[in-house]
This record gives structure tokens, C-alpha cells and sequence, in this order.
DNA sequence: TCTGGGGTCCTAGGACCC
DNA sequence: TCTGGGGTCCTAGGACCC
């Protein structure tokens, strides 16, 4: 059996761990730029507010119910996150880390009650981190993911926060299961399938397997045997590299100075650097986008640009120099430029380069970009930067209530007033 | 006025190889 | 009239996830 834990509401609960005066209020949680909305706790759920709902259509609701809001903090929730997840290691022998706020764990062949022993899990991380998390159980991943959907939204099971899906009950739970609430059938996929009069699970799984087959493809095909109970989806318990490296930001304000994409993209590529670095490999290409805004069809210019470098690089002046010829082909004068990124693929191990004909992996480089990333992990991320990425930074992001570092910086602890 | 930032995998089609 | 049978690599676009 496989365990799904899940953060509740992840990032409203990480600040809330700190911030017990918002108990009982509505708490979101806006993404970059103070956009929209990217979490929610349940008052704010009762309230109406949507997943991803633009921040600016809430001002009224956010007035008239109190909500309290907060700018996205990723070192807090990364931290906090470690927590969750370094504790949740020590109840199994394995586990394999999802995303940021979920991991699924092996229960096969635990001596004990597999409800018992995930309330334990739920105690544990409640009791020393502070956190509140959901738990499904199921024979696959993917009826860990039902039973976890079912621990966290229907009345029954919520009060306990634990759900375990037993072989036995497969059938009735899924005939009760919508087809688009499960893990991998998203809106086109949901559209397809109730006009082919599935409506639930386990409709789903009574189809022939050719017809998955061949009207949908093999990702679907296996989530068709997972939720058969069938393991089509293994443990993945070690990280795999990544294949793509993405730094990209929205800009508040449109960006219509050249010199400044510049700067911005500069700081795209180092990013993606030093984020190469610290995964100890290179990349052999790099995309440089920009865009205008989206939203304003009548005058709307993307485009992008792939380059291949002629030595997979993760040196911040090289991937610069490749973005900045690439933004020198792709920019157009007279554009109010709303986003811009860098991406860089083909990624390799840093350990064992293939040079070409006239160039091999640069020593002198490697040891550069080494004592940069000593120096400012000492003294602060980014003392030690290339001039092209400049220091005005017009292009800033927007957060306007930014929690603190609560764990992660002495100067923001969290402080208690023994006056009050 | 205002609308995030990452990822993965699959498929189809084109260009090319022998 | 008829026109082989394999492959690879790349790109764009679509679907999905958090």
C-alpha cells in the first residue's frame, strides 16, 4: 500500500504556523507579483475565492470578509517544506517527494493498522512542525490520490484527515468518484470523457483498454491500470535530473527600455547558472522569450529564440552572452514587454563534458564560477554578480506583504509580546 | 489599471539517414 | 497502373501536474 501526504492549504498553513493571530480568519496566498491567488485556507475556500483568481477581482470580497493576504515567501515554504518532508522519512523505508507540499510513502508490509499508523504520521508533523496534512492510502498512486481526496473533502473522513482505500472497497469508492477529480484527467480530458458518458471512476475503468488506447495514449493507459490496481507508476524515491531549467518573471509594469530586458535576462541566465551548478550539470541549449501582455490581443508580440552552445555551459557569463545575442534577435523596438525568461535544456552531467573540434570545457571558468558561489554563500546571495545584470532592477517584482524569514533568518524570528 | 512560475510526457509531422 | 522498409532527430503543440 501507498500513502499520499499532502499539506493542507500549504502555503496558508506554513505562514499560519508562525502567525496564530489569523486563526479563524480567511488567509490567501498570491504568487508572484501579487497576481492571483495560489493558495487558499478553508474560510477563504467558504468565501468564494478561486484557485488562480486574479488578485485585482478580489479587492472588494477581500475588504468586505477581512481576508488576510500575504506575497509569496519560497524560502519560508521551502524550508518549512524540508521540515514536513525530513520527518515523514522517518515512517518509511521509502518515499518519493512529489512536489513542494506532497510525498507518497511505501506502507506495503507495515506491521501495523494503516489508519492507526497514518493518524501517527498526522499527529507527529502536527505536534512538531505545526503542520496540518491529509492522508489517502490505496494499493497504486493513484488511489492513494483518491483516498487522499476523499480524506480532505468529504465530511466523514475530514474530521480524522485520513482515508484508506482498501482492495475491497475499490469498486464503491470509485463508483462514487467524478472522473474529473481523478490525478491526470484534466478539462479536455474530462470534456472527451462525458460526452463518452463516463461520468465517474469507476466508468472509467469498465472501458475497453483499446479504446484508452487508441482514443487517448499510454499516460492514460496507465492511469486506467493504476486505478484498477494495478502499479503502473513506480516509487520514485531518487530525484532524476532535470531536463529543463526555466528563470522567468512577469514585470509589473510593462518594459519598454531595451537596457533593462537586458538586465532582466542577464538575471535569467545567471539564475538558471548558478541553478545548474548547484545540480552539478551544464546545459548545451538555451532559449531566451519575451512577451508583451497577453491580455491585450490587438497588439501582442511573442517570440523566442533556441541557441545551441558550442560547450555545455553552467557559467553565468557564458549563459549571459548566449541570452543577450539571442534577446538582440528577438527584440523589437516599441513594445511594452510584460514577461521575459530563460530556459536552458540538453542538460549533462557538469563531471564529464564533450568539447568540440576547437574548445573544450573551460577549467579556468568552473573555478571562477566556484569561489563566486563561496563568496556569496557566505556573505549573501548575489554580493558577487556579472555587471550586465545591473542594480536598479526597474524591472522588480511587487510584494507588497511579504511574510518573514521565520526560520530561516535570526533578525525575523517570530516574537512573542509577554506584555499583551 | 491589475491576470504566476515552474515542470513532465506524448504525438504528429517534417527532414534526414541507410 | 504500379512506387519499400526501416530508422533518428527535431520542433511545435497539446495535455497534464503542482
Amino acid at each position: 500500500m501507498i500513502a499520499l501526504v499532502d499539506i493542507n492549504s500549504a502555503y496558508c498553513s506554513m505562514i499560519k504556523c508562525f502567525r496564530p493571530d489569523l486563526e479563524g480568519k480567511p488567509v490567501i496566498v498570491l504568487s508572484n507579483n501579487d497576481g492571483c491567488v495560489v493558495a487558499r485556507c478553508q474560510l477563504a475556500k467558504d468565501i468564494g475565492i478561486k484557485m488562480g483568481q486574479p488578485f485585482f477581482e478580489l479587492k472588494e470580497l477581500i475588504r468586505k470578509h477581512k481576508v488576510e493576504y500575504f506575497s509569496s515567501n519560497y524560502t519560508l515554504f521551502a524550508d518549512m517544506s524540508g521540515r514536513v518532508m525530513r520527518t515523514l522519512a522517518k515512517f518509511t523505508p521509502s518515499m518519493e517527494i512529489y512536489s513542494i507540499d506532497e510525498a507518497f510513502l511505501d506502507l506495503s508490509n507495515m506491521p501495523f493498522n494503516l489508519s492507526d499508523y497514518a493518524q501517527e504520521i498526522r499527529h507527529t508533523l502536527r505536534k512538531n512542525i505545526g503542520i496540518p496534512v491529509g492522508i489517502g492510502v490505496g494499493q497504486t498512486k493513484v488511489l492513494a490520490k483518491v483516498a487522499n481526496h476523499i480524506a480532505k473533502k468529504y465530511p466523514e473522513y475530514k474530521e480524522k484527515g485520513v482515508f484508506v482505500l482498501r482492495p475491497d472497497m475499490r469498486e464503491s469508492v470509485l463508483a462514487e468518484f467524478p472522473i474529473e477529480e481523478v490525478w491526470g484527467i484534466g478539462r479536455q480530458h474530462t470534456k472527451r470523457l462525458l460526452s463518452a458518458g463516463v461520468k465517474t471512476a469507476l466508468d472509467f475503468t469498465k472501458l475497453p483498454e483499446s479504446w484508452i488506447k487508441t482514443e487517448m495514449s499510454v499516460v492514460e493507459t496507465r492511469l486506467y491500470r493504476e486505478l484498477k490496481g494495478q502499479s503502473c507508476l513506480p516509487l520514485e524515491e531518487f530525484a532524476k535530473t532535470r531536463k529543463n531549467i526555466c528563470t522567468s518573471r512577469s514585470f509589473p509594469k510593462g518594459v519598454e527600455s531595451k537596457s533593462i530586458l537586458c538586465e532582466a535576462v542577464s538575471n535569467f541566465a545567471a539564475k538558471c547558472a548558478f541553478k545548474l551548478r548547484k545540480e552539478k550539470t551544464c546545459a548545451g541549449m538555451l532559449t531566451v522569450f519575451v512577451e508583451t501582455n497577453r491580455f491585450h490581443t490587438n497588439s501582442y508580440y511573442s517570440n523566442s529564440l533556441v541557441l545551441a552552445l558550442p560547450v555545455a555551459s553552467n557559467d553565468a557569463p557564458t549563459l549571459i552572452h548566449y541570452a543577450l545575442k539571442g534577446l538582440n534577435r528577438i527584440f523589437q523596438d516599441g513594445y511594452a514587454y510584460k514577461k521575459a525568461g530563460v530556459l536552458v535544456s540538453s542538460i549533462v552531467p557538469a563531471g564529464n563534458l564533450q568539447g568540440n573540434l576547437f574548445e573544450g570545457p573551460s577549467e579556468k571558468k568552473s573555478k571562477a564560477m566556484q569561489v563566486v558561489d563561496k563568496l556569496n554563500a557566505y556573505m549573501g546571495s548575489e554580493k558577487v554578480k556579472v555587471a550586465a545584470q545591473g542594480f536598479n532592477k526597474a524591472w522588480q517584482l511587487k510584494a507588497e506583504r511579504m511574510p518573514q524569514c521565520y526560520t530561516t533568518r535570526w533578525d525575523q524570528l517570530m516574537a512573542i509580546n509577554l506584555n499583551k
